[in-house]
DNA sequence: GGTCATCGGTGCGCTGCCGCACAGACAGGC
DNA sequence: GCCTGTCTGTGCGGCAGCGCACCGATGACC
């Protein structure tokens, strides 16, 4: 599994990052699954190698809305470097693939001895909230269009192919729309030759020409994280 | 000075508290007053003891929201704490009144020396963090009407008075609307006998009333933030 | 007391999105 | 081959909020 890595662990110096390993189990990331709920003890932390799990906001008597996305460049469960064993957001498995896994309890432990982990978990909880601070401005204004393309990069950065499969429905509640909505922004990128759509397989088929049609939240976020993990 | 008092420093055991308190200098918060740029490197760290400031996200072509609050019951500049010298918000004076200062190269000596410091402050962001998420979905689903009752309670806890000033226009920024729209939301609470608005002047008549009239995350928000520093 | 700036209320047409409902297209199982 | 479930496309009425423009009221300043 030489290809399967994350990117969090691998900035660790080897000394530590060969301890972490050596308490990480495999995990089958399986669509649909749910990792966390709001409230919810936190009882492991994944750190994903393919795949990718979406964070999401439910307001009271609401649909939700994604806030954030998790995969090979981060981690499920890094506010226990906060020391808080809780998390206010639902972990919904978006993209199908495998992570490793700890145990909160083994890798609080992990925490007291690694101050490379803690550095780098400090920084990536940084970048989350500027991303979820973002966000909120984006869901606000930028309209359906972009933000589709924007969530479009995002996942073909996680998912590393071109090609993944999430239907119209599925994007609808990631995104806060209606399943018709995304219908009819997903035909304009279609339309425009950005992107091939089919029964859930989406295809991305000029990935310059959806960097242009996203808005540049997703330009924003990508900086955010290489100035500081990168 | 006895009344004026910051919750996270009051949280520190006597001594912590007493040598932070030691470098503290009074600073006074002016209406309108810019505290922080995005990617402006932090220059202080500040502890409002009165009035408060709004943290607003900036989406690229677009008029900015607010995303969170900070009064007596925070700070500004805690992501020191994670080694990060920037903000990725607007730091926005928006109720007068005074705060600690403390320029980030001493506030991080303290940081390294107080345990008890860095416990809160993590905790803290966490809080802000969970506040982030909330408002997020909030914005997207939740009414004017609700989400300008929700503002003006978080603003009551904040300026310590049933009374403060607050222009249409200025509430319209904050929560992302056209002014007009604000016009419409609070003639509704006025009509309903919950404030009392003139020029520019609003005043809470009936707190309760209030409360029931904001959407559930000026609850959501408050429990957080009692559990973890209450 | 007059002038001016600020603040709040109102009207109008428009847009982006919602809620609902239905129809066509395709895949998989029996 | 047929049936069923899933996924996508379309149509229609409605609504919350936008952009713009204007006016009246109030308070501050000279």
């Amino acid at each position: 599994m030489a290809t399967a890595k994350n990117h969090l662990i691998e900035l660790l110096p080897s000394p530590d990052k060969l301890r972490l390993l050596g308490v990480c189990e495999p995990f089958d990331l399986t669509l649909s699954q749910v990792l966390s709920e709001p409230g919810e003890v936190t009882s492991h932390v994944y750190f994903p190698t393919e795949g990718f799990v979406s964070l999401i906001s439910i307001a009271s008597g609401s649909p939700g809305v994604e806030v954030g996305m998790v995969g090979r460049e981060g981690m499920l469960g890094a506010q226990l470097v906060l020391g808080v064993t809780t998390s206010p957001l639902h972990s919904l498995v978006q993209g199908a693939g495998k992570a490793w896994r700890i145990p909160a309890r083994t890798f609080r432990g992990e925490l007291a001895r690694s101050s490379s982990l803690r550095r780098n978990l400090h920084r990536y909880l940084y970048v989350l909230m500027a991303q979820q601070s973002v966000s909120s401005a984006c869901l606000r204004f930028h309209l359906t269009g972009q933000r589709l393309a924007r969530w479009l990069l995002m996942c073909q950065d996680r998912a590393c192919a071109d090609s993944f499969h999430v239907t119209q429905e599925f994007l609808a509640y990631m995104l806060g729309m209606r399943r018709v909505g995304i219908t009819a922004a997903a035909g304009m990128l279609q339309q425009d030759g950005l992107i091939a759509y089919a029964r859930g397989e989406v295809t991305v088929l000029d990935r310059n020409g959806l960097e242009a049609a996203a808005c540049s939240c997703y330009a924003e976020d990508r900086n955010a994280y290489t100035q500081l993990l990168g």
